[in-house]
DNA sequence: GTTGAGCGTT
């Protein structure tokens, strides 16, 4: 027997689980907001914007944004090698590996920011579960890091004296 | 050399 500790780790990840899997997010959250609503699809945004692309989309659902969230590297995959990777699957905005900054290596993970959906999502079929550099890549829609500064909600609460929160849940 | 869950600096 002649098995490499890296060979048993890649095995134990792949059999483990998927520790991000979007697919079944939106399953469940479809499944909550129908218990619900009366109305056959409340608010879904229609899979439009992808368009001539029959060929063989597995059961994976579109991106919704560009940016792409790479998870899986190796300690040794910098940004040159992850732009060399992604590199041919489209026009790369951005690519960054995310560093420690005390210790000033990888964390393990990346981001790549593409020019339009369909280069991220041939990316992401073509880079999901993939080698690079030995190891075994994830690659998964990255969530923006802050998509509002904060717009002053003193403003609109002066007058009432009041706050009211209601939970609505993610069904809009 | 640094071995493994996760979402980054302006």
């Amino acid at each position: 027997m002649a098995l490499s500790s890296s060979a048993s780790t890649l095995l134990r990840r792949l059999l483990g689980s998927t520790p991000l899997s979007s697919s079944r997010s939106s399953v469940l959250r479809a499944a909550f907001c129908s218990s619900s609503s009366s109305g056959p699809s409340p608010t879904l945004p229609p899979p439009s914007t992808i368009s001539g692309d029959d060929t063989e989309v597995a059961n994976v659902p579109p991106l919704t944004t560009p940016k792409l969230f790479v998870s899986g590297l190796s300690r040794l995959t910098t940004d040159e090698k992850l732009k060399s990777a992604f590199a041919p699957f489209g026009q790369l905005l951005e690519v960054k590996v995310i560093t420690d900054r005390v210790s000033g290596r990888s964390k393990g993970f990346g981001f790549v920011r593409y020019a339009s959906l369909q280069e991220a999502e041939t990316a992401r079929q073509e880079m999901n579960a993939k080698f690079l550099d030995g190891w075994v890549i994830f690659v998964d829609p990255a969530k923006q890091r802050e998509q509002k500064p904060a717009p002053q909600p003193d403003t609109a609460s002066s007058h009432t004296g009041f706050t009211i929160n209601k939970t609505v849940g993610w069904c809009g």
